[in-house]
DNA sequence: TATCATTTGTACGTATGTATT
DNA sequence: GAATACATACGTACAAATGAT
């Protein structure tokens, strides 16, 4: 074999998941055509073969069909919409009080203590409440959520009341006023072979994954959690006053001060 | 061979990424014994060779270290490599005012119009030059760039001052108090052949795909720019004051009002 | 109808990587 | 480690369906 761009990854398994990008995108519109085999083969430098493979991974997954003689086309209905299509999915990710959201909770803890990665440089509570869940969206996971609450704050919720809203939401709601601040650490990687499963999305596929934690006033971590997207789901929308941006306080940098 | 778990991957690397998930995720402490390669291999209902395989990846990651006759275990400081301990590279970019960055112009244009997508809702100004680069941090390259400026802005900039800046941070600069709101949305993809070459990284990685927009007091769209960074090299650090987070003004999602 | 270019689908031979026993 | 089998990837070639001439 020539050089494996990813060894271990197959070549057609990795141009199948670009293809399938660009439709989820709306960049390949439904029914349009897609280039012949051969046009993609050379446009990627494969051989044939792998560009057919290509094409054969997105037809099983019902994304495409090809007719001899005539080309390969997208799929009328392609079932999988984009985040960045789908303004619904798009609240369910952004807007802390969404609604049109299905939580699937997974596993549950009381009294845990924080782990240290999630507490950071800041003040711990007492002891934290852990909820393992993921979001639903039309029936698809979009999201996996390990979330460590406030012991103390969680008690004040109804009986059942993580299996309906974000805990974002439900912390403001039963302690208004309570949270200060956001932080958060974004970055991506392709998912691993449970994160798959949990997504239930190919292996290998580019996920985001966000630390998130809360704070009070004080500066003690009320809410801490980890979340992974599917890729192919992600999309978020942020307004940020340019003062903030420009001085990023709170950026949690180990060993870096800036010199102004 | 007997099934494959997820067809175009293979096993040992599928195997791999499980325990590199135990080990990120604190199942598998530093220092602590793994499996033998027999164990490991029937556990999981593979051959002895694949699990060696699956210990060889690991062993190249500087996660485990195996030593012959006493066994494979996690490796003392478990590097997580990438962007996430670098302070340097995190700093370049999440720092508008960043200084240990180089700068890799490709291309510019003056005098151009708006794309549609980039404009968004907002208000144009009359024309934009536009700055096609890379960022390099430690000689490889870890972001493409596409900024548009109003061109009015950019004529207040020294020569080549791009090359050693970011962009925002020069208006800021030179026109002080102008950018009042930055507005981005993030996603994240597989890299596509021109995209790859670019970042110097493998087809069909991850990448995180970013569009901002600045705006001023009057809504203006002074600056907008599209961003690809290396799904390897990325992390974004936020803070955001929680009111802020939690309505997000701003929100520029199309068709969708929240119930509230 | 017949012919042609286009395009998918199938096949062969070879080489290498992967996985099993 | 050896023998074996399968998957992946390359190049090439040709058959079969399609649409246009």
């Amino acid at each position: 074999m020539k050089t494996a761009v990813e060894a271990g990854v197959a070549q057609y398994v990795q141009l199948a998941s670009v293809l399938r990008h660009r439709i989820a995108q709306g960049e390949l519109p439904a029914g349009s055509r897609l280039p012949t085999v051969a046009e993609l083969a050379d446009a990627h430098g494969v051989a044939r073969i792998t560009a057919r493979q290509a094409y054969g991974v997105l037809a099983r997954e019902g994304l495409v069909h090809s007719a001899r003689g005539r080309g390969t086309f997208v799929a009328d209905a392609p079932t999988q919409r984009g985040a960045g299509l789908d303004a619904h999915l798009r609240a369910a990710i952004n807007d802390p009080a969404a609604a049109e959201l299905r939580i699937d909770l997974i596993k549950q803890h009381r009294r845990q203590p924080l782990p240290a990665d999630l507490l950071g440089p800041f003040k711990p509570c007492a002891s934290y409440d852990v909820v393992k869940k993921r979001h639903i969206h039309q029936g698809e996971p979009f999201c996996l959520i390990e979330m460590h609450v406030d012991s103390s704050v969680r008690a004040l919720f109804p009986r059942g009341a993580e299996k309906r809203h974000k805990i974002a939401w439900l912390i403001n709601q039963h302690a208004p006023g309570r949270l200060h601040e956001v932080q958060q650490t974004l970055s991506v990687a392709p998912a691993d072979l449970p994160l798959s499963r949990a997504l239930d999305c190919p292996f290998g596929t580019p996920v985001l994954q966000m630390t998130r934690r809360v704070l009070d006033r004080q500066g003690q971590v009320v809410l801490a959690g980890r979340f992974w997207y599917r890729g192919d789901r992600f999309v978020m929308d942020q307004s940020i006053p340019f003062d903030v941006w420009l001085h990023h306080p709170g950026m949690v940098i180990p060993d870096y001060h800036r010199a102004i």
